[in-house]
DNA sequence: TTTGCGTGGTTTACCGGTAACGTAGGGAAT
DNA sequence: ATTCCCTACGTTACCGGTAAACCACGCAAA
């Protein structure tokens, strides 16, 4: 937590907001009639309804779900959402999506990112719990023992999302990253390509990647081939990481004739190298990204790559923890389809 | 909020949870005690504390702090933060920054996004509010009355960050989208350009990207030229937009010889559209963008353009805030300097 | 000796909803 | 006529902290 104690803060005395009681009074019902009005259940006639509701637009009623979270039994609108990071175009997509179906749905998202550190995740979760949430999302599947063990005392719905697992904690909703690998090998040898290398970059350690590359060995392996080389830099993936990891590989590693990139970003980094060395592409060097980036499309040769679809996923995952929220029934594994475009890059 | 009423939650009971008391009565001490204990105040003896604190850890406390923002006198450690988008790298960067600064902290923040609607951001602010925030951030300086007379109900510190604001409704934290605009106009001028046009995009209206154009005209102006024509398509910005509007300005106004851009993802889109076609940059056409991508800085050429500190901005703001939660004195305007970028584009 | 005050506590009230339960009055079934 | 149930409410208790007020004790100053 913070340094020293919980934070000060100011006394934000809101005096004048209106509670339910202010509300049954003006219009002489009780407390609870207010509350049953505002909630849609039974239990008064449509005149008392009519009146309470004339009151409580009247006076500009806003709901207290502080108490309402609070109180015994309290049932609280509240999700958490943590993802690895915000400056991802594809977990931002997942963000901007779970979030938009929370905020339909009548929740509200606390947030979090962990950068790929499991005890990150944790310390987030603990001041999550505090506010005794409705449920949980989290972008990964590394969690560490302190994070399983809070989370069964939480006793709330928890949706693992990105990475597809068969054993979730409780939903999942996701893709296999394994099998993107793989069918991009697969991709790869059947153009032909027989001497291919991987450029990667993990900061901390990832799972996911490491999944892409696992399973794309497997598929050249499956094609009788080998991975000639690889260079994982230990960086945070983007432009430039693609770049100078495409120079490093190629000058270690001679005669390659295709990379996989462990995402679009790295590619074009990749892609931008190769211009400004004169290497073509796709005809000297075959290039493969994996994300589906909105920028791939329109880069002078469209870059063949792995389509994720995040806004779904996202949108899938808050439904699924809405769904169980509701008592209703709901898979507990959601696999999400993937989808490779074949680009002039390979 | 949702589909008619609250939406209906599970019995959530988390029975288990020690609470004060249990604290308490295990220590032989009162509640208040180790409340006291807990928020490091005085009024206990360091044996007195040592106990409450030895019981703490073994029982594995989380303090409820929906009880105690709830309670008489509330004191919240959150934080509403609204974006105009999840999915864009600068904006996703100031949430990054803000975040992890109001973390450390001892804030947990609330999201949402607008996209540049202010009636989005009204709506989610009335959720926010029934939450009883200690504090919001809000990126943008557009808002609706609602929003305005929301706040002032709230009576808790606001920050408007992004673009500046010399009237803020409380606190400002930014710089002048303007003064960006007007900074690179004397550069194009300065580089010699005659015929200058502007390719920009905006989906739903877009106040921010309006000033940098208008501070573009004013420094044209001011080198005694005046925009040659520009293309603003109703579309997300993105480098598929800088593609497309730089084939359409480019076909609807001849012989232009440099072209602003919204954004430099739209830079880039129109840079891969000059590469397509044949154009030479920077000989037949300079290029200059806005925002500086990281991207932007591995292209064959980098390209011209103005650096945001984001991460500095969304730092800032978090800071700010808590200055202010904390009732240490708080320059109500901060101005945050960007820095252009002269590349090889312009 | 009395008063004053700091130390180290305890007690009480309260925040604003909601679950659980009580109840009055009218109509229908037995 | 009595029992039963349904509708449309009202009452009460409670959630887990925290501010405020109160209290007992020891010691020093008046």
């Amino acid at each position: 937590m913070g340094e020293g104690g919980l934070p000060p803060v100011l006394d934000n005395a809101r005096k004048s907001a209106a509670g339910l009681e202010d509300i049954a009074r003006a219009t002489g019902v009780s407390k609870m009639t207010v509350s049953r009005v505002l909630r849609g259940g039974t239990g008064f006639s449509t005149e008392t309804r009519a009146r309470v509701m004339a009151e409580v637009a009247r006076r500009g009623y806003l709901p207290n779900r502080l108490a309402a979270a609070f109180g015994p039994g309290g049932s609280s609108t509240l999700i958490g959402i943590c993802v690895p990071r915000f400056t991802s175009v594809l977990f931002g997509t997942v963000l901007e999506a779970a979030n938009a179906a929370f905020a339909r749905l009548g929740y509200q998202c606390m947030i979090g990112s962990h950068d790929q550190l499991p005890e990150e995740e944790e310390l987030w979760l603990r001041g999550l719990a505090s506010w005794r949430p409705a449920g949980v999302v989290l972008v990964g599947r590394r969690h560490t023992p302190g994070t399983l063990s809070l989370l069964r005392d939480m006793m709330v719905p928890v949706v693992e999302t990105w990475d597809l697992t068969t054993a979730p904690i409780d939903l999942s909703v996701g893709f296999s990253h394994f099998d993107t690998g793989f069918e991009m090998a697969q991709h790869v040898a059947a153009r032909g390509r027989r001497r291919v290398g991987y450029v990667g970059a993990l900061a901390g350690r990832e799972t996911m990647g490491r999944a892409r590359v696992d399973g794309f060995v497997a598929g050249l392996a499956a094609g009788g081939l080998a991975l000639a080389g690889s260079e994982v830099l230990l960086d945070q993936p983007g432009f430039y990481a693609g770049f100078y990891g495409t120079e490093v590989l190629l000058g270690r590693v001679p005669k390659l004739d295709a990379i996989y990139y462990h995402d679009d970003e790295m590619a074009i980094g990749g892609l931008a190298y190769c211009a400004a060395r004169g290497i073509r592409v796709p005809e000297d060097l075959g290039v493969a990204g994996w994300g589906g980036l909105e920028a791939a499309s329109i880069l002078p040769k469209r870059l063949t790559t792995t389509v994720v679809p995040a806004a779904r996923l996202g949108k899938l995952a808050a439904e699924a923890l809405v769904s169980r929220l509701r008592g209703d029934a709901v898979a507990e594994v959601t696999l999400v389809a993937t989808r490779l475009v074949a680009g002039a890059t390979m």
